[in-house]
RNA sequence: GCACCCGUAGCUCAGCUGGAUAGAGCGCUGCCCUCCGAAGGCAGAGGUCACUGGUUCGAAUCCAGUCGGGUGCACCA
């Protein structure tokens, strides 16, 4: 087909410099390929429809460009002739041959092909990469942010570990998770908040209560009990020198009537301030903490319970009982219940115990409703897979209490198992092998324990290898993706030395139209799926997708760069200078991206492994 | 008994709002290792995507059911 030029004044196209090829700018400011030539198919498609060629008015929802599995398939492909043909009620191959004559006018079109049932498989111009590296060079750490959640107020829930004592190795992964998808979501564009709920209002912090008061006696010299269930834990003896040293012995010989909110209050902000040191020991930052204590006696459980009771949603009933085995002391008995069965529940839930006071459920419901009320359009928690028959009638209740406005999207996370040299690391908090956070910390250091948590999709198990997940070689993910940065910052050091400019400016400046060995564009073609798939991965609330994507992007450039090694023209660092740049820019740029793909997991990327 | 999650190569796991011949690492087999940066490289074998139906131009992906594994199942958080 005839190629139509386009005017180089249009601002659409700039001429490389050395040789004269129009070289196609991403004028958005984006380096998203897929989604600029998707708005090419979708522009095509409504010109046919002006045009007589194609029905008007058709849905193009379903239209997707990808990168196509096999790479003999062309750059990208296309299903839109498929997805067309029964609602334009043509063969898929006739409404593909229109389009294709229509694509391959478009500069950055090197070739359409239809293949297969209907695929329109789209080569671009080889110049398209080097306006690929100058966005991504120009964009820096910024490159593959998203616009998809502009706009939007999502809320992230997550740890909310009850404040009784230091977070253990069970809370790092969901700690991990959370931080890691609140970091995608803001990448992605959405307005995001971080949020610990603090369950403070329980039996448990009594509890907690008892046992500092028993360390508060201790330090007086005096003899205790540690009954069944309680915290006898060293980490509380500290706390219970400080409450001596705060109160004296004013309540030495005081019934527990006296200091019981005292000392629960004075334990609980201590173990927060514990729990607050054991997150940022892995980086993780929260912007909110709220208390469910703070929701007792100001009226907001009963806020929202009325809420629900005005929509004819609370009621009193008795529950059928359970199927199955019965519990031994099961009666049946008249309770508060929340109808959760009209919002998609398998049973109506208790909000009341039958002594008149709340369930749990009670305030968790008033504190999602005080999250709807804040302006949030999405809701996200983070549970562990044991709270997996919780989610029902949280979302039930979300629904209930936002008319539907509100979306909650609840991901639970599956146990982590422990080993050290492929030995099981037994953990046991009689025998002293009770592992905490911050052991885990100590020992493998934040980088590494964020990175191999984010190596398993949520609701997968995870075996975490003290030994392995320190070693440095290509089996081990971490090292593989760190050491990729760390070759292309020692070949940037090379070619500093060698006299090169290889500042991201100069990069961009350079005339990058030389990149042609497939190894090169295959690297090249990688870092252009980057911005597609931050989209995706946030879409999903799905920050796993990263880390696999980087352990991707590493291969491809290990692969490069062991292709030189019989191939010394793909060698990075070339006699001649301007080659140099040229190689370096697709580096460097590599290199970006995985720096943008860390900073996501919150995994700082090293320049150098010695 | 019910609900939720899971079932993909010998092992551990990816697999995009349904796309073309289902991928990676480990392990296995065979070569190579005077290579910008050692912590190796290249290639090969290996699959009924648990099973059976259904929807669709097209299903590992969606739906129903069956089997198998995990988790949770009034008034605990």
């Amino acid at each position: 087909m005839p190629r139509r030029t386009r005017d180089p004044c249009s601002g659409a196209l700039t001429i490389g410099p050395r040789s004269g090829i129009p070289v196609p700018i991403q004028r958005t400011g984006q380096m998203n390929l897929f989604s600029d030539i998707r708005t090419l198919v979708l522009a095509e498609i409504t010109a046919m429809m002006a045009a007589g060629d194609l029905p008007a008015g058709l849905e193009l929802g379903a239209v997707t460009v990808e990168p196509p599995r096999d790479a003999s398939h062309g750059d990208m492909a296309t299903n839109a002739a498929m997805v067309l043909a029964k609602p334009a009620g043509l063969p898929p191959r006739a409404i593909a041959e229109m389009l294709a004559a229509r694509l391959t006018n478009d500069p950055r079109i090197a070739g359409v092909e239809v293949a297969g049932p209907g695929f329109l498989n789209l080569t671009l111009v080889p110049t398209i990469w080097a306006g690929l590296l100058k966005s991504t060079l120009t964009e820096g750490a910024d490159c593959g942010r998203g616009t998809i959640g502009a706009g939007i107020k999502v809320n992230v829930e997550f740890v909310s570990a009850n404040p009784t004592g230091p977070m253990h190795v069970g809370h790092v992964r969901g700690a991990v998770f959370g931080d890691a998808l609140a970091r995608l979501l803001a990448f992605a564009g959405y307005d995001v908040t971080r949020e610990y709920y603090i369950n403070d209002g329980g039996a448990q912090v009594d509890v907690l209560a008892r046992s500092v008061f028993n360390r508060y006696l201790e330090a007086h010299d005096l003899t205790v009990d540690w009954p069944e269930g309680s915290y006898p834990g060293d980490y509380l003896i500290e706390v219970g020198e400080a409450l001596k040293a705060k109160v004296g012995d004013i309540w030495l010989n005081q019934p527990e009537e006296v200091w019981l909110d005292e000392v629960r209050n004075f334990g609980t902000e201590k173990m927060m301030e514990m729990i607050r040191q054991d997150l940022a020991s892995l980086n993780v930052q929260m912007d909110v903490y709220s208390s469910e204590k703070a929701l007792y006696g100001t009226g907001q459980i009963e806020a929202a319970i009325n809420t629900l009771r005005d929509m004819g949603l609370i009621y009193e009933g008795t529950l059928e009982p359970p199927k199955g085995k019965l519990p031994e002391d099961w009666e049946a008995r008249e309770q508060t219940l929340f109808r959760s069965t009209a919002h998609g529940d398998d049973v109506d839930r208790p909000v009341m115990k039958s002594d008149g006071s709340w369930t749990y459920f009670a305030p968790d419901i008033a504190y999602h409703y005080n999250k709807v009320q804040r302006g949030f359009d999405q809701l996200i928690d983070i549970f562990g897979a044991d709270h997996g028959g919780y989610v029902k009638r949280m979302k039930a209740a979300v629904a209930a209490l936002s008319g539907g406005r509100v979306s909650l999207d609840i991901k639970l996370i599956q146990l982590v198992k422990l080993w050290k040299n492929g030995e099981p690391f037994k953990m046991s908090k009689r025998a002293g092998t009770f592992v905490t956070l911050r052991d885990v910390v100590e020992q493998v250091g934040p980088d590494v324990t964020r990175f191999v948590m984010l190596t398993r999709k949520n609701d997968a198990p995870l075996d975490f290898d003290f030994a392995k997940v320190l070693e440095q070689s290509k089996d081990n993910p971490v090292f593989y993706v760190q050491y990729a940065n760390a070759r292309i910052n020692s070949v940037m050091r090379k070619a500093v030395a060698a006299g090169v400019a290889v500042d991201d400016a100069s990069l961009a400046a350079a005339d990058l139209a030389f990149l042609n060995n497939p190894y090169e564009i295959n690297l090249a073609k990688k870092i252009a799926e980057w911005p597609r798939l931050v989209e995706i991965a946030a879409r999903g609330n799905e920050p796993h997708r990263v880390a696999f994507y980087l352990y991707e992007l590493a291969s491809d450039l290990h692969g490069l760069w062991n292709r030189a090694k019989d191939e010394p023209a793909l060698r990075f660092v070339q006699d001649d200078p301007a080659t140099t740049q040229v190689k370096i820019a697709l580096a460097r740029s590599t290199g970006v991206v995985i720096s943008a793909g860390l900073a996501i997991l919150g995994v700082t990327p090293v320049e150098e492994m010695r």
